[in-house]
DNA sequence: ATTATCTATAGATCTATAGATAATGC
DNA sequence: ATTATCTATAGATCTATAGATAATGC
């Protein structure tokens, strides 16, 4: 270790802090200076942990982004697994945590920016890891009768999309938190896809208030 | 005029150009180099047009982009006036038809890299212009009984970003259409909404199959 | 000897400016 | 004379590399 105190943890901190940036402006926009700096650490220094520099960096940040995602999704999923209500209030709550993905900057400024093999590679993440989760999710609620979803695909995507865009909300338009007007928007959803809680064995009843159940059939 | 021909368009042309590269990719990813080479023009000309250099250009051309979808969907809505699912439909038709505006990247990336005072003004015509008058169409559509919609302010919010997330879907993943694939999930919001079609007495049916209307009373 | 930093610097690229130049209008 | 371009270049900044240096482990 060198002339400063500080070690350890090194690669840790700084794809923690240039996860923050990356996730937060992009690629183009964050330097490798901006990261240093951030870490009181020389630009340079960053190659001794990435030798192949930002895009290095990137592609790894993004990965273990994609990945943690991935595992607290699967998580929260599975933690209330037969109540869509409460996965999908888990989801949201867990994406409003987080930087935004922003999948469009990702797909459209990110991506195209970086080797195409690592574009491509990321991208099947984010859809394995992600994205597939929540269809899955929803098409299981499908199956089990809790909702009538036959486009899981479809829906998920928009779940998503609707979700992250309360991050762009700014302060003076916000109605409570966040996270509330995204549980407010899923319960639309839910009651458009014909929601129907099943009773839950497991820990009594579903979370939050229940929402009158709507008819059948559409789309 | 110079060298080469071409001209009359300049300030129109490199607006257009600009246009189509920053809502692309953003602020920081696009360079004056980029959009001079895509115009066979010297990056240096711009500043003939636009001495305030990237950041004016930028603006200008986000001041534009916003103006024009302003227009658009205040057309759109007024034309559709009293039928909420049309009025949906066209703004979907709209959004999928531009580059995306993609919101979170303007707030979080774009914005904090300009002028604060500039970017305020942005973040303000953004507001006034497109997200306000789809919440007012959503309220008046609450108000003349054809949807209950208590919070047309996140209803707004929420459509547009989920119509804006199927500009991120992959090219394998796509059913039908982009479009298509809004419109279903428009309609999943409206049953939500509790959507009842009104006679329209205007041009007859509305617009598309109709859709069985869900009962009264959630959120 | 290895690890994790630093300083210094090369080379590329970007924004921005200065001054020249060619076409058009008067 | 004005308009719209160009070339050349200054100055800043960015990615990346080379080599020095200090702390730790053996």
């Amino acid at each position: 270790m060198p002339r400063t105190e500080s070690r350890q943890h090194s690669p840790s901190l700084l794809l923690d802090e240039a996860e923050r940036q990356f996730s937060k402006r992009g690629y183009a926009a964050v330097t490798l200076r901006d990261i240093g700096q951030a870490l009181g650490l020389s630009h340079a220094s960053i190659y001794y942990h990435f030798p192949g520099g930002k895009e290095e960096l990137f592609t790894a940040v993004t990965r273990r982004s994609i990945e943690r995602h991935g595992e607290a999704l699967k998580a929260i999923l599975d933690d209330s697994r037969g109540d869509i209500r409460g996965q999908l209030a888990g989801a949201a709550h867990w994406l409003l945590s987080q930087e935004p993905l922003d999948l469009i900057r990702m797909e459209e400024s990110d991506m195209p920016a970086i080797d195409q093999d690592a574009a491509k590679d990321l991208s099947g993440m984010l859809y394995g890891k992600i994205l597939l989760r929540i269809q899955d999710a929803l098409q299981e609620a499908d199956e089990n009768g809790e909702i009538h979803c036959p486009h899981p695909g479809l829906a998920g995507n928009a779940l998503v999309g609707m979700i992250e865009s309360f991050h762009a909300v700014p302060p003076y338009a916000i109605r409570g938190s966040k996270l509330e007007m995204a549980l407010e928007m899923i319960d639309v959803v839910l009651k458009g896809l014909d929601y129907r809680p099943k009773a839950q064995p497991g820990n009594g009843s579903p979370s939050g208030q229940a929402i009158p159940g709507a008819g059948a059939g559409n789309i």
